[in-house]
DNA sequence: GTACACTGCTTAACACCGTTAAGTCATCCT
DNA sequence: AGGATGACTTAACGGTGTTAAGCAGTGTAC
């Protein structure tokens, strides 16, 4: 109960558990991940790096809690659109596309840890935690699903449609985030083109030659 | 001339910067960027950390160096599908898209570091080493070019396209070799769906209703 | 033939990093 | 009062990239 500057003292509660999480983030949004050292939280909380570790027991632990917190926020953009009922299945995917690169534009610290990092940083990941970002993969399986249904999705594996059609988002956003792109290019002319592209791949295009019968 | 093991002697010749590339290209390639460090390169060679000082600037330029390479190693792959006068523009790009993905798997390391590596960690990349790779992506462009000339290639503007289409196959790459897919997703399913997405996304439908006229 | 500069490499050091071990001090319980 | 507990500390280990200074042979100039 002395903390490094010993003038104030902190209730007794885990909330120093909550500061180093809020610091963390702070840090990570501000200045990314690369320089989002122990050391530094604790500088910026007044505390020593050692105290980090008794309620984090190690920095991938830490940096797993943030990126459970990437994921609520990530989820919370595309929840909304996936249970807007007003929307047909194309519209739905292209609104998901569009707040999926969003997201990542807006929170290029978070897009990182969450979908960049080195497997070996986050290696024993709890499974627990990627249900959320598994749960997305497999409600936009269960659109595709239902567009097959419905006719309006090319048939395909609905869950080898979905993760190809992510995987076609996360190339845009992780490019443009690394800056790969060459700079002559418009960011968000490459981003509409693409989702274009990834919406078109999945539904069948209108058939005008369809009435002709 | 007195390495660190004092027993051998190299030659004059700047064949120190030679082994130095050898060696953390293996370090690379066996281990990944995570574990390329300086020290490590240098106990390898027998030399001391910073005689590599006098060969590279820094390591992000030994990095560099090796990007040079793995760029290299890349356009030998893609440069005679590009040259096969024989295949036409879709059959061109479907097997550039598989070349390029066939590259990534095998050379994970050498693909993390040209394009999955921070943006701050290469800052100040020469811009003559992008040359090769941007000439790749005018290639493809040139390509398209055509295509839309011919009528083959959905029109849309070229360079956009084949960025797109690189960033896409970008996705799939970084993705796997990031571990990030469902265990129980069949990996070549996955590269087949995508590059066969990205293909049709660029190439128009072989059209049946254009003969009923 | 000796003095000097140069070259190619070294060791020592700085300021970081994640992490562990051991210690300290206030509070609570008996 | 005294011991246990909990919250936090300092010290340390081994790692990182990088800079500064030093040292030993070689080549050149006088």
């Amino acid at each position: 109960m002395h903390p490094i500057n010993s003038e104030i003292r902190k209730a007794p509660d885990d909330d120093l558990r909550r500061s180093i999480l809020v610091t963390s983030r702070e840090l990570l949004v501000r200045e990314g991940y690369s320089s989002l050292s122990m050391r530094k939280i604790a500088r910026s909380i007044g505390y020593s790096a050692t105290s980090i570790y008794l309620h984090f027991k190690s920095k991938d632990q830490l940096v797993h809690a943030l990126i459970t917190e990437g994921v609520s926020v990530l989820m919370k953009r595309l929840r909304p659109v996936f249970d807007d009922v007003k929307l047909n299945p194309k519209e739905l995917v292209r609104r998901i596309c569009h707040e999926y690169v969003k997201f990542g534009m807006n929170n290029p610290g978070y897009y990182e840890i969450m979908y960049v990092l080195h497997p070996e940083t986050l290696s024993r990941y709890p499974e627990d935690n990627y249900r959320d970002a598994r749960s997305l993969i497999d409600r936009l399986s269960s659109v595709f699903e239902k567009g097959i249904e419905s006719g309006v999705v090319i048939p395909s594996d609905p869950r080898v449609t979905a993760n190809v059609l992510w995987s076609q988002m996360h190339g845009v956003v992780s490019l443009i985030i690394a800056g790969r792109f060459d700079r002559a290019l418009d960011r968000e002319v490459l981003i509409q083109d693409a989702v274009d592209r990834a919406v078109r791949s999945c539904f069948v295009s209108p058939e005008p030659s369809l009435d002709s019968i």
